[in-house]
DNA sequence: TATGAATGAGGATTCATTCAT
DNA sequence: AATGAATGAATCCTCATTCAT
């Protein structure tokens, strides 16, 4: 594997094992097994490390969503709990990381959430608006926004003894009652 | 007003105004115009500032929820949604400052947000039970962590174009109608 | 008793039981009852108070020698001997807080213990030579120098197995074999 | 020379020069040329540093005793006088430096110190007792513990205006006298 | 006299970043 | 590309001392 992934993938671990505060640049360069000065070669600085980890891991999630083949035959109740199993499934240690790197200042997690968010809630807009013709627009933009905020608090915050195939089922539920109440 | 209080309510301020970590010992004392020996009187170190400023906060939400009145004559909904309304309208910067507040490491804050979830689940798990007395208990406890979760996701990162008011309401009908499917 | 010796033996207990390093005002003041502030109304900085703290305790090294009745029948071994038993009987702690006190920068710990040294010296100084007419002075004084800093050393760095007695018997021992190692 | 030696070096130049108490990391790394930070990348605090000044000078006395050729020629009084003769030779700013190391709370000086002890008291407890076959066993280690004691004290309070080869000369007296007081 | 909250200079320590090799 | 010793600004925190009450 190249230096850059090895780095990235370091400073995942690294983050998952101790706090946002003692992962240091000197801990990450040791963990790679390269040395400090190697970590800057490929990154500007230490945030950009973590925006690195961030766009690595959530590519994983775009993949899930994206490149999903989504038959006919599939209500979006069982669309989204399929989407959320298999995010779980590829990425166990996602609520986790993601609350680590959450804590990082001056990186562009926000940003980046937030632009993932919007592509889900595009895609899933159109995905709707195909399937339930009669929908209002606006109405939806405002829902689905809730729905994404609404997964985010329940996917960084869900206590582990819930096993995650339950929490898919209880995400899509909440998501699918709230925008379609009497389906 | 006490100096206790002023730190408090200084290091909520330059924390809105900053990063956490450029929320220094210092700035906090310049702001609340004391000086920082005076931090250390009251406070043993600064992430028991932060603790602090949280208990203060939370408060409100706390007065909020256990010291309303709820007339029969509401329904669920209707008090969830007056509920969220009351927070937003006593503390207009509460995601703002929960968002700064929950960056900061070696915190209690995950520790006092899960008590309070565990407080609300609690009094909410009586309350419904009082109303609805044909629910199944254990499928309620999971159902009010996934709500508490929800709410926490919608409450903290929620685009400022939606008005309060408008999110009340957004959140005491996904909450609802997640656990109410059939009402 | 007065406040002054109230902080000054509080000052002692401190230094006693904790680190030079955290004895504070703060502690001192805590420890005797009595507010920081009142400290000051005795004291001009905190180095006064263990150059106070070591007058307190010296004098009673002064009283057991000064004050001590010399007969005519005792050896200058035994003057010696009892001298230190006395020493160590009134102030068990004495080394101990010795050690500490000349930890303290800034204090006059050593300019005090010289001095005490030298009015020893010219004590016994006179006392030898009122005894033994045939001594030659200038030997006498170094010798006597080399007899306190030997008797500091014993002292204040004697392991606690050897007892009190035994100590006292040694160093009236090393003492006197030195400067008169024909008797 | 290596930055780890120059540390130690400034270390104890600007201990000589001060107080240990405004013996700071920065007067430390000034003085040395260095930085603060460079300070930490040898030393984890700054004690150790002290620590180490310690180990550095002690092992002038080390060599000084254990690399020395003991010719059967020479009595016990005249190896005692050369010895700290040549410590006097080797690190005439000894004595003051001890007495500022001493001076520093939280450092091993007293375990080093009296390690150093146990050594010496073991190489001449054995050395004596090749050379006096009649000694009591017991008492020669008492007494050894006393001499060591008295070598400590004279050593770090004699006033300057006695000469090293003097003290060398009467060290070695004040010992020899209390151990073999029929030689 | 006594109080004790307030002061603030000063210290140890950290760690992202640099740069000569 | 890689190294890792060196950097030094910036942080938290301490504590002797003051002074208004």
């Amino acid at each position: 594997m190249v230096t850059y992934n090895i780095i990235i993938e370091s400073a995942a671990q690294v983050l998952l094992q101790r706090d946002y505060i003692s992962t240091t640049t000197n801990r990450i360069s040791e963990r790679a097994g390269v040395s400090v000065g190697s970590i800057y070669q490929y990154f500007n600085n230490k945030n950009e490390i973590y925006d690195a980890v961030l766009d690595y891991y959530l590519s994983k999630i775009v993949d899930a969503i994206f490149c999903m083949e989504i038959g006919e035959e599939f209500t979006l109740r069982e669309i989204i709990e399929v989407l959320i199993e298999k995010i779980y499934g590829e990425w166990p240690q996602g609520p986790e990381l993601l609350r680590k790197l959450r804590q990082a200042p001056g990186t562009h997690f926000h940003e980046k959430i937030d632009e993932l968010k919007n592509r889900i809630v595009s895609y899933f807009s159109v995905l709707i608006k195909d399937r339930y013709k009669i929908i209002d627009i606006k109405d939806l933009d405002v829902g689905l926004e809730i729905c994404m905020n609404s997964i985010e608090g329940i996917f960084l915050n869900a206590s582990t003894d819930i096993p995650p195939a339950r929490l898919a089922r209880e995400i899509s539920l909440i998501c699918t009652r709230y925008l379609f109440p009497n389906n």
